[in-house]
DNA sequence: GCTTATAGTTGACTTTGTCAAGCATAAAGA
DNA sequence: TCTTTATGCTTGACAAAGTCAACTATAAGC
């Protein structure tokens, strides 16, 4: 298999990016942010937050198992986070909600990751903030365009 | 608490960003690109692949749990993909080594995420792939500088 | 009404990850 | 040399993450 020279130092350059970013990224793994909540229930309030949904919908949004999502949200309503309302249309579905502390919880969660974020850039002068984001928004722009390609 | 205005605006985009590559990258989360193993086996067959290392080494630079290493490191012995060979300096040590099936793994895995990164890039012109590599230096370079005030 | 599809639960299981206790060996100090 | 302490690794016990198959109840198509 005979490959561009240049394809490939660029395909190493981008393997590398990779690794580094979710190093960077990483630090959220466990615990997320010091909250006593996981990136999993934190991504699940998310979602709930969002709109009228229901597990299915959670399960497809987030890519989660149906199984091991429905053990997650007993554990979230037996925690007071969320609420979990028979729907009167199809009575096999669930509407999910937030409670007033499943709100609380991922606006402390949020704000966390604010913290982070502008902790990271403060380091940073005003110069170097717009190249880092227009560096951000370059690579979003070229690989959603690819993304787009392939689908 | 008041915030300015711009730096309100990149700690939005940078979120942004972060949600966008966890995102993009994620792929690799559960079976290494398809491959019969997990991306934490692929980076301890990867950490063993560059020197002679021991399980301490490994947790140190995995930053794993001695614990639940020890027993992957075991998982991969049953499996045939790694020797563990006691020290003779160090009686409580044990040298690791990638068998010839432990490196073909290795291999694997580095051609199936090679040929991943090869398939985006081809979807981009030279020009585009210039523009990419260049903005994810950028980033490095910024975050790297960043990380290392911190510290 | 019968069949099939869908929403969600439950049981059984593996993997990931953490913590503490324990064993053997090595190193340091008396 | 003998004791103490530190180190490398294993094991037990556990919780959370995640998968798969079986199951119940309801909905929808024919």
């Amino acid at each position: 298999m005979t490959r561009s020279a240049p394809l490939d130092r660029d395909i190493v350059a981008v393997r590398r990016f990779n690794r580094f970013y979710t190093r960077e990224v990483g630090v959220l793994r466990k615990t997320f942010l010091g909250t006593p909540w996981s990136l999993g229930e934190m991504r699940v309030l998310f979602e709930i937050a969002q709109n009228d949904v229901t597990a299915t919908d959670i399960a497809h949004m987030l890519d989660l198992d149906i199984a091991y999502l429905s053990r997650l949200l007993s554990r979230l309503e037996k925690q007071k986070l969320i609420t979990r309302k028979p729907s009167i249309k199809d009575r096999r579905q669930y509407h999910l909600g937030l409670t007033a502390s499943g709100l609380a919880a991922l606006d402390l969660a949020n704000e966390r990751q604010r913290a982070q974020t502008a902790a990271t850039l403060r380091c940073l002068s005003v110069t170097e903030r717009k190249q880092l984001t227009a560096a951000m928004a370059t690579i979003e722009k070229l690989l959603d365009a690819k993304s787009n390609q392939v689908t």
